[in-house]
DNA sequence: GGGGCCATGTAATCGGTTACATGATTGA
DNA sequence: TCAATCATGTAACCGATTACATGGCCCC
């Protein structure tokens, strides 16, 4: 249900069409909560008809641009102080891990090598990305820089620990 | 569609029933890849329909003991060694840290000091559990204990990096 | 006998994904 | 004029969650 909570977030910056969220989205909140275009649309109307946001104004093509009401910030501030995240770890990756042993071994280390290969290129596109922003002061920056930065930090330290654990298995 | 594949590594190991797996999610995988009984009893219905289990035998009070069939050990490596796993990184932890601006900096840093103190005590938790555990040669306990050794490093590292974001906010 | 555990199942609902469908506007 | 982009929406399906429902067996 953090769909609807990443939304407002995003309006709570500044108003904008389902369109303009999805670039957003693309650009930014991808990495930790991606969603699909249809997703967002109907996300939004559900938003509206909950009186959580707006249509402030409506452009060519049918843009319809949302702005957040009261009521929503009140919903976004309630989420934010009220509500327990509940880390949902649910990894991929790692559940493989337990069944390496029905592999050869050279296969099981070939997976966890191919892992810190993927773990060091993702460094490398946020080391990238991170310079490729010009960081102001603005709220977005200092907490996007900050969700950057637990990326940065995630990749080396996965890509560390598949290589110590393909030594393990050896 | 990953809990069938869960189900295939546990069965890989050993035969079991419905509520033995259940048993052995809660105490190993929980944390990997959760799952709801009702989701487990479902799925092992569709595999054994699909033929990658079998019934083996049955027991007292309804007890149906399942096997891995040849084409579900097969299914199982090909998982393993064929389809990518897409980093799943859906993140509720995350996704607050981008609108901590909508909120007075005294609880912006109150959560970054929760998510400190939770990620501390996840890992005491954790080596609590690696000590707790008999660790043996088998695959399992190989697997298990490198599957365990990521969990601690992430919580370390989370812990690290959400006091170094508290000290950003202020 | 009865409480606790063993053991399995179904139904409703929800969030998310994929695919389909449509059309307006802008600028080269 | 025509391709690219802007812009929104619906339908089918799937995996996961929650809640409900049932009953047998074992041991005290």
């Amino acid at each position: 249900m953090s769909l609807r909570h990443a939304l407002l977030g995003l309006l709570s910056e500044r108003p904008a069409s389902g369109y303009d969220l999805l670039k957003r989205f693309e650009t930014s909140l991808a990495n930790v909560w991606p969603a699909t275009q249809s997703q967002m649309y109907t996300e939004l109307s559900k938003l509206s008809a909950d009186g959580l946001i707006t249509v402030s104004a409506e452009g060519p093509r049918g843009r319809k641009e949302y702005t957040l009401t009261d009521e929503g910030l009140t919903e976004l501030r309630h989420w934010l102080t009220e509500t327990r995240p509940q880390r949902n770890t649910r990894s991929d990756l790692l559940l493989r891990v337990f069944f390496l042993d029905v592999l050869p071994p050279e296969h099981a280390r070939g997976y966890l090598a191919w892992l810190a290969d993927m773990s060091q290129r993702e460094y490398e596109d946020l080391r990238r990305l991170e310079e490729s922003i010009d960081w102001g002061d603005d709220p977005l920056s200092v907490n996007g820089r900050i969700a950057l930065e637990y990326g940065l930090r995630l990749n080396a330290m996965r890509r560390e620990w598949a290589e110590w654990a393909a030594d393990r298995i050896g």
